[in-house]
DNA sequence: ATGACGGTAGCATACCGA
């Protein structure tokens, strides 16, 4: 079983690359996060045409997060449960894929930075803060559940200074601040294994790069998507890499993919 | 210290992102 976690930022801007790396490599299941459109503009017949079904939980503009499967897909929580959210951040099913049936969900994490025109606001961190502690909490009642679960996508957290071109450079930024790595930490020792870190504890492998300045290029990158396993999905782990493929692409998505194979 | 670069909304430029 392949499954890949993916920040398109905006689906139909990238529909090629999207088809493209889905022919290519042929995952089971994909989490797709910042599709940036509402239902009715998503692309489910192109898709379809691929032979991926599509579950979304989307929003105008901004956001927004998908779970796209050769196999059938079971929505079982549509939004963070136990958090009120105006945002489309959260959306978990269940798949069954080679006779196992597994729990997965599309996450995408609050950023948490201030606005430019107001950089001592902190009612960005403040909403980040409180999305994570929910995440926490349901997490919590995750490890519960009877299936390996895996909790992928855009976490934008980097855990450790192995993680970021510059650490120095980071060490007010809401992706790397105390407050939001010690959450992040706390939901790995519930047991939630970032399954990356599991297989490769000393690599630098970032899954970012800002468009501007050559980052890629110079690779000045930050590692902060992430695939965190139960320690029954962990258990079936064969490999984990980042793909930097769909990165070099024409008009890429400033993110590029994370994929694990499991038996 | 700031911007780069790029997406969406919507038609000029503001907002968001990491």
């Amino acid at each position: 079983m392949k499954i890949s976690t993916y920040n398109v930022n905006s689906v139909n801007a990238r529909i090629d690359n999207l088809s493209d790396w889905l022919k290519a490599e042929s995952p089971d299941i994909v989490l797709l996060q910042e599709i940036k459109c509402e239902f009715d503009a998503f692309p489910f017949f192109e898709l379809q045409s691929l032979g991926y079904n599509a579950r979304i939980l989307g929003e105008k503009s901004y956001n927004g997060v998908a779970v796209l499967s050769r196999h059938k897909i079971e929505v079982t929580a549509e939004g963070l449960p136990g958090f009120p959210d105006e945002h489309a951040r959260f959306l978990e099913a269940r798949i069954k894929a080679d006779e196992t049936v597994w729990r997965v969900a599309s996450i995408y994490m609050p950023n948490g930075n201030p606005p430019y025109n107001a950089p001592d606001d902190v009612s960005r961190f403040d909403y980040k803060i409180r999305w994570m502690q929910a995440f926490y909490q349901y997490a919590v009642r995750l490890r519960q559940s009877r299936e390996p679960v895996i909790l992928g996508g855009d976490f934008n957290v980097i855990l450790t200074g192995r993680d970021v071109y510059d650490p120095e450079a980071f060490k007010n930024n809401a992706l790397f601040r105390p407050e939001v790595r010690k959450l992040l930490k706390s939901v790995e020792y519930l047991g939630f294994y970032d399954a990356f870190r599991a297989q490769h504890p000393a690599e630098t492998a970032y899954t970012y790069w800002d468009y501007a300045g050559g980052a890629f290029q110079n690779d000045q990158g930050l590692r902060i998507d992430y695939l965190l396993m139960s320690p029954s999905a962990l258990d079936r782990l064969q490999s984990i890499k980042v793909d930097k493929n769909p990165r070099r692409a024409a008009k890429p998505s400033d993110h590029t993919v994370l994929t694990a194979e499991l038996k």
